[in-house]
DNA sequence: AAAGAAAAATAAGGTAGTTTAAGAAAAAAA
DNA sequence: TTTTTTTCTTAAACTACCTTATTTTTCTTT
């Protein structure tokens, strides 16, 4: 039940009054199998890192299709963070996929927390460089790459996600039909036995 | 040749003091037509906010074509973030298209810089936040829609972008071929007409 | 102003990925 | 166990976008 503190501590070295002002600001919360966390039009008001169970970050787009934007497992943040930041409606919703605990940290707290203990305005420059980093390279990937070859760097990067999340989902993520996907499939088993 | 420090302060509020520091880390530098703010294998080794002139940040995939990530004009940032942060070699390539002033931050200064006036790291994370926001939002548009409604999208959004800057690295940007937003480009003209 | 180079337009044929629809397999519920 | 629901597969017709090649226009340089 407590992967959050030790993550945290990978990043900065927090004094002992400064690791009781952020547990003060942070909540536990648990979700059940369906639930979300963000509703897209409604503001995210809070960051979530998971200490257990799989959630999925996904878009509606004008014809009412869903695009996966993100997966999320164990010791992964998740929430809407353009809606956060301006706590304006969010474009995202992040849904729960089984039973889900989550450390929350709401947005008038994490103001409070970047005042009160600076390093943590680190932690969180940190978080987002590296969301921004894999953001570039799902673009550049998403431009240079054919949907097999995208599908390969998944399964050797994620191995996780290609078996914790379904098929249609990962389709979704790779940006192409649940039926090209199987068909790529079939065509990578067939490759395998020759 | 001034617009560094109004830019800083309109995120944050700097004493006299702090100002002088983050004047003493920083350079100025000017690039001509063509060449190389920071290049492809080699390691970027500082960020670089655009004074005057306009660049381009583009990727070469293992086929030899060239990708266009990203273009800057006055006031944005362009470097290589995922290179500067963990100081290995970058995979992309930022150039200038016309004579560019630039002011830039050195990897040590801005360690320095986020250790002696912590609001510089607020200056970055927010930098960074709004960078990987609109970076989402680009992979969401590249799913979801066509290239004639993301080519709609750019021109209200950024008509500075397509006008100055030459149509096969809109397309480039767009993730198309230059023929095709042609193709859109003469369709969109008919359509104006009737 | 002319010459040369770079950028943009046009057109035809090709391919990666989609759509639709039907059926099979697997998982969940009863 | 059977039923119901969800997920995955297969295949054929279709579309958005690509490739290649040629021509025209615009921009640079002298």
């Amino acid at each position: 039940m407590d992967r959050f503190l030790p993550y945290i501590n990978k990043h900065i070295q927090l004094t002992p009054t400064e690791e009781a002002i952020l547990q003060a600001n942070i909540k536990y919360k648990n979700y059940l199998k369906g639930q979300y966390i963000v509703q897209n039009d409604e503001i995210c008001r809070c960051h979530s890192f998971i200490e257990s169970g799989k959630v999925r970050t996904f878009y509606l787009d004008k014809n009412g299709n869903e695009h996966i934007v993100a997966f999320g497992i164990e010791e992964w943040w998740v929430g809407d963070i353009g809606s956060l930041i301006t706590q304006s409606p969010a474009d995202f919703n992040v849904q729960c996929l089984e039973k889900t605990q989550v450390v929350q940290i709401y947005y008038e707290n994490l103001q409070r927390l970047y005042r009160d203990v600076p390093k943590i305005e680190r932690v969180f420059r940190l978080i987002i460089q590296n969301a921004y980093v894999s953001a570039q390279k799902r673009i550049v990937r998403n431009f240079s790459l054919t949907a097999r070859d995208r599908y390969l760097l998944l399964l050797e990067e994620y191995p996780a996600f290609v078996q914790r999340f379904p098929q249609y989902m990962i389709a979704s993520y790779l940006g192409i039909t649940k039926e090209f996907l199987s068909q790529i499939r079939n065509q990578l088993a067939k490759e395998a036995k020759s």
